[in-house]
DNA sequence: AATTAATGAATGAATGTTTATTCATATATT
DNA sequence: AATATATGAATAAACATTCATTCATTAATT
């Protein structure tokens, strides 16, 4: 037999892949500072992925994908309000931006990159997940009528996502998201989808 | 004498390079590619621009100038209340996204990009125009007494020019906005810097 | 138990492509 | 004729990807 793989490799090219990105952007980020930053070969990622573009895809959809699942799983618990899914899930993108920047700031990036569009079964998931939670905002009155299911995803999702991210890439500074921000954040989109308009 | 630059190939060099990296991305544009969607020589943008970098922070920056002008035009109107500087600007950047689908694109790519950092002299120039906009909302009553500087400059501009790229660059399909979004944006944002928090 | 064969992991130099940039040259204008 | 515009082939650096090779591990054989 051969010898075993080295798991830790994976894992460490995985996090060389989002801290390099974060550092250089996705442009800048090249195969041979990823190997390096990884202390692994250049020639080794390409056993693990088929190149460059693979290699991110997976963690970018690997992402999106635990986005969904979370939100499933807070919409599982059966609550008659959207109020404590929005607050869990914010908080929670709260608390992953504060204990693991690098990974955070790696989503940001590929969020707004238009190279990597996530693949069709990824976005019917997220759909669904919006749909199953206009239900109970519809039920509860806690989301007008002429909302669309746009509109909730882009509050949910890429509002909170950016307002963190703009927050710590501050302008005047770095600021760090703290929980006052769960409320404020909370309370925005409640007024945002609750309003007739 | 010798003979006139031919001004059209700015003009048609400016419009390449913003088409080519809506189409293709900052990653995926090349000069080669700018030059030939431009119809003029590679060698000739060196001519004009230092570099790849400059021709493309140019566009960039004259952007965020103008929209820091025009917020400071709409504020010297000297209006009592925000309400309707905020409805202006917005309507000006869905009437601009109508307009100018792929200079608007441009400008949100780059708004995200972290290699295109906009220098500290259009910062402070940002930050200026968000304190003017701050004071009327105060004196109104429209602005609650928390908020900071970053929150308004994030909802007036980052939350308007990422709603209309998200709706046009739809999950379901492309869908343009229209004129109900203007008063949809301007309603949130009122509301959101209304509120005590 | 000792030795050898077999296998897949891992390397990193080599390869070929792509890229931004330069420059010798041609062209147009006055 | 003089001079600046404009070209696009040439250049060199950077890059992703490949591949011949080495290395570690285990199974089989003695």
């Amino acid at each position: 037999m051969a010898r075993k793989i080295d798991e830790e490799k994976l894992i460490r090219i995985k996090a060389a892949t989002m801290k390099t990105i974060v550092e250089k952007g996705i442009e800048g980020a090249t195969i041979a500072m990823i190997a390096k930053n990884a202390n692994v070969s250049g020639g080794y990622l390409y056993r693990l992925y088929r190149g460059k573009q693979a290699l991110i895809d997976e963690l970018y959809f690997d992402k999106v994908n635990s986005l969904n699942n979370e939100l499933e799983f807070l919409i599982e618990l059966n609550p008659t309000t959207i109020a404590p899914i929005l607050k869990a899930f914010i908080q929670n993108r709260i608390v992953y931006a504060l204990n693991e920047p690098v990974a955070s700031k790696f989503f940001y990036q590929l969020l707004h990159n238009v190279n990597f569009k996530i693949p069709s079964k990824l976005k019917k998931k997220s759909i669904l997940v919006m749909e199953q939670l206009n239900a109970i905002g519809q039920k509860s009155g806690e989301i007008s009528m002429d909302i669309e299911i746009l509109q909730l995803h882009f509050h949910v999702l890429v509002y909170v996502v950016d307002y963190i991210h703009f927050k710590r890439t501050n302008f005047l500074g770095i600021e760090n998201t703290t929980n006052n921000d769960v409320n404020y954040l909370t309370n925005n989109i409640l007024n945002i989808l609750k309003k007739d308009n």
